[in-house]
DNA sequence: TTCCATATTTGGTCTGACCAGATTGCCGCA
DNA sequence: TGCGGCAATCTGGTCAGACCAAATATGGAA
């Protein structure tokens, strides 16, 4: 795997040493999750390096998503989030050579929400259909509101990866997840009429699921999903390769 | 997105704001790919901020695969790679509280692959089967080691992956083939008669594909993948919790 | 016991310095 | 003129010590 971008003949620097150790006392929690760090004057001391050094290697921790530093408080331990994975994702698909296009996109969510479908239907707990009804109930209110719905459409089909029952479909549609929105699928969702058409799809969907009916489940958001390509090529303005960086706030 | 995790309430520090600056130039090209930045003293001089703010800078954005910094050379601006992504995933996987079994890397890999096959079948130009197929040379030329032999499967399906022509696939294979791998997904392919198993299916898998035929190549996935996981499940010792996580070679 | 002022701690930043290897450029030899 | 090699220079890595302002801890007053 790639290390810290340590070419093997590198000397490893003071800094990746404390790195090693400090994530090996978080790997066996000997730095507990969510627990604080000591200072890092005291780590200095402790590992007999400068302040510098210690900095430098808390902050390639925390670029790995290990630890959160609050500003004049400590670093505390964190558990990793898809956030990471979906912010690399994100930046690797902008810089690809031949962009991805919404085809792209909807080829790829076709091949695996189609299935997530049908397994969610097999799967699901009462508590999943919980929150899938809730999601699907949120996208009908929210309707209104082209922000507060894509987000609550976002969650509709995240809660269908979850009651797949296998974390790995969750993750992957998490790390997804911004990349389909940033690439502004709303492209077609912007439209009054679609997002009520969507609703009819998700409540299809909802429906196979909740009687354990994979094969119409996997049917329903086939074709939801066959709809929205159709939409979205429809309203795209072509290929969307500025993907558009996150813009400073500043 | 999740920025630099800084809290909405949080003021910028000014190191984020030289970040911000820089991924600018280097998204805009003014630093262009494979350049070498300014030397941290000069751009320290250009912002007008002290070294060690530059220095935590360009560490960030090292760390964000913008950069690579070269001892005692400088920092090059660095076309991201799925290393990134890959690294995110595996440490998101590593952590879940319920962790990936086996039957989820496998349930996963059937999702997607038996569609790429598929794909590859009816996309594939003259120049990835070439590469399909020296993928498929070297697993039969090297099943004496394990190791070898890994690499040379893993290049097998990305070959294919990439003959989907969507990229997509590409780039969501490479971030999970660490994550396969690392989880000694060899389990079971440290037999000889598996990898002897293997290259059939492989190779029933390849004609589909140069004759184009699409459902050809989706059902041989599909008997491959279910025959290696009846293999690796027979040959698993349980679940594969304790992903283990890359040690320092120090 | 409650609450607020004060003292302490903590991360963020700055300055200035030294090290050792990487880079560059110049000089002398062929 | 061409080129190899040595020395000055440059660069990132590390260290030391200091100041700031906000977050926290402390202790005493109400």
């Amino acid at each position: 795997m790639s290390r810290t971008a340590n070419p093997p003949g590198a000397i490893p620097s003071v800094a990746d040493g404390v790195i090693e150790v400090l994530r090996e006392r978080i790997t066996a929690g000997v730095y507990a999750l969510g627990s604080r760090l000591p200072s890092e004057r005291d780590m200095a001391q402790e590992f007999g390096v400068s302040r510098a050094t210690i900095r430098q290697a808390i902050l390639a921790l925390e670029a790995r998503g290990l630890l959160e530093v609050r500003d004049r408080s400590g670093a505390y331990v964190q558990a990793p989030t898809t956030g990471r994975v979906s912010d690399a994702l994100l930046q690797l698909i902008s810089q690809t050579p031949r962009s991805i296009t919404i085809r792209d996109l909807v080829e790829v969510r076709m091949v695996f929400e189609v299935e997530m479908a049908g397994l969610a239907a097999e799967r699901r707990t009462r508590e999943d259909l919980r929150q899938i009804a809730r999601a699907l109930a949120d996208t009908a209110a929210l309707v209104d509101s082209v922000e507060d719905w894509a987000e609550a459409d976002v969650e509709f089909h995240g809660a269908l990866a979850r009651a797949t029952a296998n974390p790995l479909f969750a993750i992957i549609y998490d790390s997804l997840r911004s990349a389909f929105i940033e690439q502004r699928m709303r492209t077609g969702t912007t439209l009054p009429e679609t997002r009520a058409a969507a609703f009819r799809w998700h409540q299809r969907i909802f429906d196979a699921v909740g009687t354990g009916d994979a094969a119409g489940a996997r049917r329903a958001m086939h074709e939801h999903l066959l709809d929205a390509r159709q939409t979205m090529l429809r309203y795209a303005t072509g290929d969307i390769d500025g993907v558009s960086q996150p813009q400073g706030s500043t």
